[in-house]
DNA sequence: ACGATCAATTTTGTATCCAATGTCTGGAAT
DNA sequence: ATTCCAGACATTGGATACAAAATTGATCGT
């Protein structure tokens, strides 16, 4: 079926290609959980050889995304609700001490205005009073760009990648809409201002506190959102931006 | 050079052996950091082609091991002492939030029964007033186990995961003797009990509290020895023991 | 009729081959 | 003498072809 968009990824090799491709087919939820990755097929259908597709698929194994099993093949990994916690569990603390190390070695001037440019313009954003479907895309920009900014600044390179691992798991992504609520997002919202505040005061504990809360909720928000749909509801893809892959 | 042992890694399929291998090497030391592999080499020496080589390279990239440039090939990634210390702040908070879990839930009486036989092992090889050499592969074996049983029981996949890649690091992995002053390794041991009671008690606070101060501690006194000989010390390979890839 | 065994087909894993890209060396021009 | 360019070499990326393993189906036996 689709082939493969012609100058896809610009990563240059076509492996990094075929592998942001069926991330991004999975993640999308055109391969149901537990559909089984037929080499040949797959190799047709995306125009490419099947050595490179194996090296892509080997990625997404050890991204967790797809399992392996040797002569048995490839397989799309399906995840329940307890992955989906345990994910949010682990990201709210990486986060979090991620907020710590920032706040107590204290943010560079151009990251702190960084953080306060995404206040502002979440801000420009919510300030219509509802958050028009059209600036949602802008929106989760500007929400992944604080978190990554924060992260990026806690200086533990790990905890960036644990964390944009996390951010992989099909329903936890952040391509998925849970901000229908206006209240919703308006806390969370002020949420960040508060963390954006503990960090120019270097509160460690308080940033790393608020951070967990922020993080922890918003799971929780997800979760209930998607128990309330019934399980095997797939996430609705958004916006047409790619994710920005490895966090920095 | 060195060829791929006949039966190597057992998991049939030669790219998995070959990723073993590499991995083995790497950790060992064999391919200092930043040493460029050319894969057509490479394959020669392990006796493979080079297309199970690079599938195994793709994972080792994944896997943080070596790193990777379009047409530039794979080379040995470079850990410096910053790493370190970011690997292991990360596996403290980590292995606190699997111990606070698993005292939250309460340990079923098989896992306590593990826990308490490890702690039992530990006393018995550190009775001796001293700790044999010989003894140091089944002390090492027990710390991992015990650690090990406790992410488990935690019950947050992520964790043994992420934990698991912490281990992956050159310098940070548990190859690595540091328990050459018996204080010290005493004070480990009592960690172990005390830790134990927490869990037994569900008392999620304090075993969190427990588990990241000994772990913490342990990064503390690594670091400190790693950076006493030198940065460019390359870890000496203790036993003859596989660590277990994936944690359960 | 049900089960087991065997064979054929499908699918994965590996090796070899070709193309594309990067690097290095040598020379020439400034 | 130094720097820049060009061509050859080496190395990586991808495709095709081949072998081994597994699953499926059918057939034979009980």
């Amino acid at each position: 079926m689709s082939e493969l968009p012609p100058g896809t990824g610009g990563h240059g090799t076509s492996t990094q290609a075929v592998a942001d491709a069926l991330r991004e087919r999975i993640l999308e939820g055109t391969f149901p959980p537990g559909a089984v990755l037929r080499q040949d097929a797959l190799a047709q259908a995306l125009g490419v050889s099947r050595t490179p597709l194996r090296t892509a698929l080997a990625e997404l194994a050890r991204d967790g995304l797809v399992t392996y099993e040797v002569n048995r093949g490839y397989a799309v990994r399906a995840f329940d609700l307890d992955d989906v916690r345990a994910a949010f569990e682990v990201r709210a603390t990486l986060e979090a001490l991620a907020c710590r190390r920032a706040a107590e070695r204290g943010l560079p001037p151009a990251a702190l205005a960084r953080l306060a440019a995404c206040v502002t313009r979440g801000e420009a954003i919510l300030g219509k009073g509802r958050l028009d479907p059209s600036d949602l895309p802008d929106y989760r920009r500007m929400n992944v760009e604080f978190h990554e900014a924060i992260i990026a600044a806690g200086g533990n390179p790990w905890v960036a990648e644990f964390v944009g691992r996390t951010r992989n798991v099909p329903l936890a992504s952040d391509r998925v809409i849970l901000w229908e609520d206006h209240g919703i997002i308006l806390r969370s919202h002020d949420d960040h201002r508060r963390i954006l505040r503990a960090l120019a005061d270097r509160d460690g504990h308080r940033a790393a506190g608020l951070m967990w809360e922020h993080v922890t909720r918003a799971g929780e928000i997800l979760v209930a959102h998607i128990a309330a749909r019934g399980q095997d509801v797939v996430p609705r893809r958004v916006g047409a931006d790619a994710t920005k892959g490895d966090a920095a």
